[in-house]
DNA sequence: TGTACATCAGTGAACGCGCGTTCACTGATGTAC
DNA sequence: TGTACATCAGTGAACGCGCGTTCACTGATGTAC
């Protein structure tokens, strides 16, 4: 009954997804047109709509995705502030600034997210909010989360966002690479996780 | 010999860049074509390139301008400290979160800024650093400002710009003034401006 | 004061192009017999 | 084992549209006489 094996489309779809973050945090929802966005994953333009109903819907999708894995890093990393530690230490560095297709979505679409579609604001808010109370547990330790220990983080995510941003706006590189630096260090005496 | 008086042409400049202001901060760069933007300033397209070279020029004009002029309201408030408590309070409130395009540029354009021209670049950057320049001052008192100071202040500022943009972004209400609240103690606690 | 005129800010149609989306179709697939 | 076939993932041309930019022109202006 079926002719390709079950997994085959839904191998494609997700493969779609994937080079799709890649162009999206690279060129901006704008910048990237249907057609390219296919043709990164090796197919044609018609194909989109049989994966996807519209671009405002791969973007949603995308960023779900794209926050989710960032999120599941998490699990890879020291369990408590250590693995805190870590993320927000590679996130603040010069190498997520250098590389926005293989970094966060935020960082790289956070204003045109806000502008867009409210399936894209609620991915966003979404994986945004998972991560966060993720974080804040961690950061509690073995105690509950209280609500303000949850809006420090989300107030840290959002001070992280800006430092990438504005380190890659900034034309000069001496400049960028200091307040990378400044950034790091402000959030973590934010969420006090220097060991 | 001269058929308009001089300053015609320039007033006419100078509303274009206004209009457009508001009209890019609202929608985007990407959002925002020559048409709509000379519409707005109640002409037509074609007269666009009798006052700019291209679009991109307009865009870093429109950066340079709206950073000047968030930067000169900085001369009518209370000098010292007071003067950034008051700028600072501004920025990270609800009603800038709600009114993108009467507020800061960084907060609606910076990623699209990031991706953009060289120019547009610049002209961040050049705003950006005679900003924090002069906020660095005012938080450093008498005493000289020293590279840290500079630097702090404009980690403060990426942190400000982040957390409007988060804010404008999720779309849980409740939890988006949290953030802005939460802002505003980090910013006021790394500036030291708290009097 | 009245008229002819040079200036030039602004008009609006046109350019080629890429956009998001639609749709008639192709052709490789694994199954049925 | 070999062939006929139904499936459906993917193709690629076409749609109307708005983009940034160009350019021949219009017509209000203030001046010169």
């Amino acid at each position: 009954m079926a002719r390709y094996d079950k997994q085959h489309k839904e191998a494609t779809r997700a493969r779609i997804l994937e080079t799709a973050g890649r162009r999206l945090k690279r060129d901006g929802v704008d910048g990237s047109g249907v057609a390219t966005l296919m043709k990164d994953a090796g197919l044609t333009n018609g194909a989109f709509y049989a994966h996807f109903d519209s671009k405002d819907q791969l973007v949603a999708e995308v960023v779900a995705s794209q926050l989710r894995a960032q999120h599941d890093r998490l699990d890879t990393l020291p369990p408590g502030k250590a693995g805190v530690l870590q993320l927000v230490t590679d996130y603040l560095s010069v190498e997520h600034r250098d590389n926005p297709a293989l970094g966060c979505p935020s960082a790289a679409l956070l204003d045109e997210i806000a502008r867009g579609s409210n399936e894209a604001r609620e991915a966003l808010s979404a994986g945004v909010v998972a991560m966060i109370d993720d974080l804040a547990a961690r950061v509690a330790g073995g105690s509950p989360v209280t609500s303000e220990g949850r809006v420090r983080a989300l107030s840290a995510y959002a001070a992280m966002v800006g430092t990438i941003q504005l380190a890659r706006a900034l034309t000069d590189d001496d400049l960028s690479r200091e307040l990378v630096a400044q950034g790091l260090a402000n959030v973590v005496a934010m969420l006090g996780i220097d060991s």
